[in-house]
DNA sequence: TTGTACGCGTTATCAT
DNA sequence: ATGATAACGCGTACAA
């Protein structure tokens, strides 16, 4: 493949006109400008963007940790920081980890390889002491609420959140309440637990470990927890459901089995997802796509101006009573 | 940030051993060795994978262009190329362009600007000459069966699978069938506008433009479908229905305004997706998740030997009967 | 307006 | 086993 120098040497200029030319660089005689673009064509060059990254020491690549793709919650997340990017005219790498702490140490590696100008880490195991130590490889940029260090964050507060649905359910007379939730490791999913046992103690209910399902993330998670609701001796009477699609996979199985919802039991979900809406499932609607968005402007903003007005950036919840609590 | 001659200078030796220390090479002392790996401990040392890159002229990069993320039929297909990369060490670059050609050129100027070592294109806009013009730049896998070019291909007979679901729902009696689909152009679509001409003229069937429902991609599309359904004068009594997010939406919305499925109409998904299964939506189940496995490890294969079995390769797909159709 | 020369950080070849 | 040195291809300071 032809390079600089053979683009050079074929319209009879310096690399340096050449380089100019092709960047399109002032003080430029158009003639040499034109034999330059002359050459290009006939050697059919094309720059080799690896060389430019490293003459320039830096890429236009960020990078995007997230456990997996495929789940709505993620996609969208991704959507926003993607439709970002390009407007940009920033590339993403994608380092999916499954929340193994090994892929995402390598992912923190290449940031420090200078692989990338930053990261936008979606969710993660590892704890914050480790990104805080990469912090000075490159800018981060964290989907959660964070106390002791300081991150770059855009985040929704889940306690809030959570308290604020559980409080419509106490304020419909419930006091059997039990959640669903992806995985209990993890803050936002601490924050949740948190409000769950404040709240319910604020009025006196039971927090109970066995209303607690664990490992909800897709719609037939929402079967199995219903399968387990049924065959419960003591059942809650409402179940907040930190995801749309298990919130319809309750609500669905609940009316094949012949359940009524919200009576015998009541739903309230997570994410306003167009499945909740068209199920006509309560909801908290979370602004994904507007986070990924938000994640990518801060680490641009920072990246283009080595400043940012604020580095936390807090995103609204919002309860959409529906049909099903 | 230090460099390898920085290295070199610490341990006091040349960057030659200190390269080949850190890439693990033989024929270094075992002291000269342990130099070296005190001196990235005490520098801080990181290599920086762009001078990598350049040096060896490839990046272990792969390209996945694809029009958006935000979708269960392509957010399952990177999933598998996902699995597959990180297998291999590969790393994913992320190209979304909205069915832009504009987007899509621009991977394409990626391939050629050695940014990765190879793409793949989940679905694109442009012809495929254009593509034909960038296989010297790099390997490039399409998902869609191709003709009249030699392309890398992985791809599901979207005909056959089309024809077999006509041919199930004529045998059940129906004439009057319409489907509804993501977009009009692209092979994959035109091979299923085809295959409807094709059966129902066999059977001396009228296929209908109106019975053909564009721009279905997520459920909500689904109930504007239903909607229209419900206004026209002459109805189809069958529906084939390209997503089973769309399915959902439709059978959903039929069930909330009194319409009665199979028996007013008939539906059938195409994907397979828990939401098909939980609403008991006879479906086409096609292997996504695999289509992204066998592209990357398509793509793999070659940039690792040079060579590959076939360049093409056929996935099944299976029709599912439930109880939609 | 143009060219020379060096820097970016590695890898790899070729001596020794 | 080890070291000089030449690629890899581009950007840019500096000089002219």
């Amino acid at each position: 493949m032809a390079n600089i120098r053979d683009l050079a040497k074929e319209a009879g200029v310096s690399v340096a006109t050449v380089s100019r030319v092709l960047n399109g660089h002032p003080y430029v005689s158009e003639e040499k400008r034109k034999a330059v673009w002359e050459a290009v064509e006939k050697l059919n060059y094309s720059k080799n963007i690896q060389a430019v990254h490293l003459a320039k020491g830096r890429t236009a690549i960020v990078g995007v940790m997230l456990p997996y793709i495929h789940h709505p919650y993620f996609s969208a997340v991704i959507e926003g920081i993607s439709k970002e990017a390009l407007r940009y005219g920033y590339q993403l790498l994608l380092f999916q980890t499954n929340y193994e702490v090994e892929r995402e140490l390598e992912a923190l590696e290449r940031l420090r390889m200078r692989q990338m100008d930053g990261l936008i880490v979606c969710s993660h195991e590892v704890d914050w002491e480790v990104f805080d130590a990469y912090q000075e490889d490159g800018p981060i940029v964290l989907c959660e609420q964070v106390e002791r260090y300081d991150f770059f964050t855009v985040y929704i507060d889940h306690y809030q959140a959570f308290v604020r649905a559980l409080r419509y359910l106490i304020k419909k007379g419930h006091r059997r309440i039990g959640y669903c939730i992806g995985r209990t490791t993890g803050p936002n999913s601490q924050a949740r637990a948190a409000a769950y046992q404040d709240v319910l103690r604020e009025v006196g209910a039971l927090p109970r470990r066995q209303w607690v399902f664990d490992g909800c993330l897709f719609l037939e998670d929402g079967k199995r927890v219903m399968e387990q609701w049924i065959a419960m001796e003591e059942r809650p009477s409402a179940l907040l459901v930190t995801s749309d699609q298990v919130a319809a996979g309750i609500v669905l199985h609940a009316r094949r089995i012949g359940v009524r919802i919200p009576d015998e039991l009541a739903v309230i979900g997570f994410d306003n997802d167009p499945l909740a809406e068209m199920l006509g499932i309560t909801t908290v609607a979370l602004p994904h796509f507007t986070l990924g968005e938000r994640a990518f402007r801060l680490l641009h903003h920072w990246l283009e101006t080595g400043r940012v007005a604020r580095k936390q950036e807090e995103l609204p919840a919002q309860l959409l009573v529906r049909d099903t609590a």
